[in-house]
DNA sequence: CCAAAAGTGTTCCGTCTACACCCATGG
DNA sequence: CCATGGGTGTAGACGGAACACTTTTGG
């Protein structure tokens, strides 16, 4: 099938993040201005380039992790971009993954340090090279897997309000869902817990903390929100 | 954000077509038995480097074409795989593209001469490297969408019978599929459109052809079948 | 005349959708 | 006492699933 590897030529292969996050009711993206050429300046997803001694999904978690501080996120392979130019360097291949972080999570310093910040997703501007085409098709992504798996949650701290985990929906869908629907949805749902605690910041009269129960996933058949 | 391109090192990308194709009711793939080293003998996905002066995608088409003549196939990304051993002899990385054809239209001599065949999907053996996990992604990508685009179209010829079109569904989900309820939604989609002609090969009654009508898709906001 | 595939409707049930009001509390 | 967000139920529409018999004709 493929000839031998001495006639074929090598190229760079580098991994994007697309991290998402969720703050003030909005979906967020993390992404900074290129600190170096070509495209110094611009607005751009975080990545790095693959070393010899890690896998492709472990070049994306050491980068998240290097930007965020965090590890164990939930981060899904986007797809590979390899358009010739789209580099004006040098030929390129990326691999873009899309993560869900809970921005209480990550790590302030680190992300100043590498000079990138959290802007609105619909307030996106222009990204160096592909990189707007990335985020749509991470945004495809999680809109048509967000009824088949349980995404939302990677976005919320462990307990939160169902206010919360609606706002999650509706920004990811970029449609408005009924409270009530939307409620009754969740009760069917026996892997999203009540807790005994209440969350008295949002609101004077006090909402009901969930979480997200991992083990009753796991049994539980499928996934239905 | 990515350091200089000096610093790093470059590997291989190949590219493997995952090519399906329907034919006497089942599901097939083409596969091969490796001719060279590492992995001589077995059976394996045909693949092949991407070169310097040509996308990802245009690998994959020239792979494609030089495997079985055919242009213009339908095709869309399975995903990147890049585990460092995968490729026993070096570093590779693949980007696994997934192609449905109409087997009658596909070169005969070409794939012999390439040695490759057509293999029930219900029957695969042991590929090489990860090239089974390729596959189940694949089938798990059409799954998913086969009822959200006009995926089946592209494993018939252009005139097709509706009981064509329901071993098609069948075989892709993996499950029967009730005949009249099939052919109820079928009516519902204007662009699957009968024919006047009638094929007389596969029943003595003889059944309508029906056509698949790209201009009809293009307008027609979505799929639903 | 019969085997083999084509073709055709109705009923039921569960799911999704639309929709508006009371509750508890902090300030 | 009132503004703010939390919490609750029902009725109608719709879509999916189950289900069996008649038609045509080549051999």
């Amino acid at each position: 099938m493929t000839g031998y590897y001495g006639e074929h030529s090598k190229v760079f292969v580098s991994v994007d993040c697309i991290v998402f996050g969720f703050d003030h009711n909005k979906l967020k993206l993390l992404i900074g201005k290129r600190q170096m050429d070509p495209g110094r300046g611009e607005w751009s997803l975080y990545g790095g380039f693959v070393r010899e001694d890690e896998s492709l999904i472990e070049a994306a978690d050491r980068v998240l992790y290097s930007l965020t501080g965090l590890k164990d996120v939930y981060m899904k392979q986007v797809g590979a971009f390899g358009a010739i130019d789209r580099d004006p360097g040098e030929r390129v291949i990326t691999v873009a993954y899309c993560a869900l972080i809970n921005v209480k999570d990550y790590d302030t310093q680190l992300c100043e340090q590498h000079g990138v910040e959290w802007v609105n997703l619909d307030e996106l501007p222009h990204l160096y090279s592909d990189h707007n085409e990335m985020v749509r098709k991470a945004i495809t992504l999680l809109r048509r897997r967000i009824s088949t798996e349980p995404l939302s949650f990677n976005l919320l701290p462990e307990l939160f309000t169902l206010t919360q985990l609606q706002l999650v929906y509706e920004a990811i869908l970029g449609e408005q869902i009924d409270k009530r629907n939307f409620r009754k949805r969740v009760k069917s749902i026996d892997f999203i817990e009540k807790t005994p605690y209440i969350d008295k910041l949002s609101s004077k009269r006090g909402a009901a903390l969930y979480r997200f129960n991992r083990e009753m996933f796991a049994n539980d058949s499928y996934f239905k929100l």
